[in-house]
DNA sequence: CTGAAAACCAAAAACGTTTTTGGTTTCAAT
DNA sequence: ATTGAAACCAAAAACGTTTTTGGTTTTCAG
């Protein structure tokens, strides 16, 4: 019934052509000691018989198995960065036009993040690894680098030596905050993704930055740190509303702190847009559907998951 | 300095505890031919050397890869359904607690799908495949079928003899339709996703049985196909203000038509809440932020997901 | 025409497991 | 004691490639 109940190997593919096992497959590889006339024909006769080498004997032999994973952080897990998709996409793209497959891992929480890690480096299921949620000392990095293993993370560390991609957030953090100084904002608060991540201290840099080049004082009341359980962004516009003096102004480094906290003030029956501004960083879509509009920054993930997966190919070619 | 520069392997183990090769194999196997206590020392030493067995050596012997692929189709990549991860969250969960990890290829066109299938089943690099977008008729599924490969989809087909999980569209179709009935509308509008899915079918069979339950006349009129890019549920908004008689309400079996209809019907100052009521149906929770809020059904991803994740271990189990 | 380098290729080893084969021990029932 | 089944285990084959080794042919400068 079917063309082929046995499944064609390199011999076949050899014994067809009257080759040796070896001539096919450094054929089949790109290795330049072969005839380019010969390589056309077995490349020809391979697709004609149908044949597809064996992973798991080329990784056997070669100890690379044309894996990369990419450990996914709980927090991505979930709706926080619905753009996070857009990575994997320009990520797998790239990979996969090399042959190379991507893998994902969820690290459900902190202590799991590198034992994920150990564990895809240990095992030699993979030949680099992805990550994000960077921290200023990472001590993922650490040991990533003490192994030589490649890998690539999104967002940086405080000593930068690696390879990274990363969105700028303190331009971001500057900008944001600037747009707001020049609507005639100097009440202007900062509603900061936890400072664990060094994504977060650009932000803040940025946010700093901007009011000290418009001679505005810098009050730390007016940085709260949000998190997406514990103090959403709606429990920091409640903290701020009960300050003396309330905030004419909100930049969220992150939307969904902005969605949360705007919800939080309408409670209030302080409406955005005409009794306070709100700004804010990522790019969530959705986000410009939400009355009275939320003016986000644009990021372009899938070029940022491209080039990440540049990098790590051109990392694994040495 | 490093404790091992050699990698410890089966024969280590195994000359560590003067066992043969073959007994610490099926030790570490579940193998029940094999002596509790032994295994127990086999494990304890294969811990305490640090041993972790050869994916690839192993796979090349069992022809099991341990690995299963979801595909995800191109519109899926998108913002679209940012509660996707956690979809994959539920399925790694449960694979990843049996050994096997989770890859993810994503098909950017019609074509691909089908062709990702098949290279992914050809090229023996996964033990099964997940993937949804089902329609009606779906070539996926009897290539698969024929194969006997193993498979489980989000969404159905005409036929449901495989393996499925699946949102119930109908029933929140017609709920949705339902809530509208009760809120005293009669001209109720849907803003149908692509017909080309099953899953949009059975929200238009909902829909259509609650109008009928109800005895409110059917108006194709009323049924506008919606794509994410070609029609979106603005255009489909513009197109229906344009009719004689505007519906009153609004069912959108996806909310980022939900929400892009909202913004169309805005520029014309016409007021959801006030003017037409809105219903969306997907899991997005940003939709609860839209002003005046967006009602939606909660959709279980998370658990979909598990579920799947088993129902895939449970049929490479036999 | 010669010799060396480059191009080309075959045979065999190697990768690290799992599975097969077959043999020995243990133990309970006869 | 004898037998048969069950438990246990060792040795070796097998998985399908890539890489190594080394040998032969071609090419081309001298």
């Amino acid at each position: 019934m079917n063309q082929s109940v046995k499944k064609v190997g390199i011999r076949e593919v050899a014994s067809h052509l009257g080759l040796s096992v070896s001539t096919v497959s450094r054929a089949l590889n790109g290795y330049n000691d072969v005839n380019p006339s010969t390589r056309e024909r077995v490349e020809q006769t391979a697709v004609q018989l149908g044949y597809k080498a064996s992973y798991a004997a080329a990784n056997l032999r070669s100890k690379q198995t044309r894996n990369i994973t990419f450990m996914v952080s709980k927090p991505w897990t979930k709706f926080v960065d619905p753009f996070f998709l857009s990575l994997l996409d320009g990520v797998e793209l790239v990979l996969r036009a090399q042959g190379y497959d991507l893998q994902i891992v969820m690290a459900r929480d902190y202590e799991k993040e590198i034992e994920t890690i150990q564990d895809a480096v240990e095992s030699n299921r993979c030949d680099g690894i992805l990550f994000g949620r960077t921290r200023p000392q990472d001590e993922r990095i650490e040991f990533l680098e003490d192994r030589k293993f490649p890998f690539v993370t999104v967002g940086r560390t405080l000593k930068d030596e690696h390879s990274w991609v990363d969105v700028d957030h303190v331009d971001i953090g500057y900008r944001a905050t600037e747009r707001l100084i020049q609507l005639g904002h100097r009440r202007i608060a900062h509603l900061v993704t936890p400072l664990r991540y060094t994504y977060s201290h650009h932000a803040q840099q940025g946010y700093r930055q901007a009011l000290a080049d418009h001679g505005i004082p810098h009050d730390p009341a007016l940085e709260v740190e949000c998190y997406l359980s514990r103090k959403t962004g709606g429990d920091a516009a409640r903290e701020l509303l009960s300050l003396g003096q309330m905030p004419t102004a909100l930049y969220c480094s992150n939307d969904m702190i902005a969605l949360s906290a705007i919800e939080a003030l309408r409670r209030f029956n302080i409406h955005v847009g005409k009794d306070i501004a709100v700004i804010g960083s990522d790019d969530m879509p959705l986000a410009a559907y939400v009355d009275p509009g939320l003016t986000t920054f644009r990021q372009d993930l899938d070029g940022m998951g491209m080039r990440m997966g540049q990098m790590m190919l051109s990392m694994l070619s040495g």
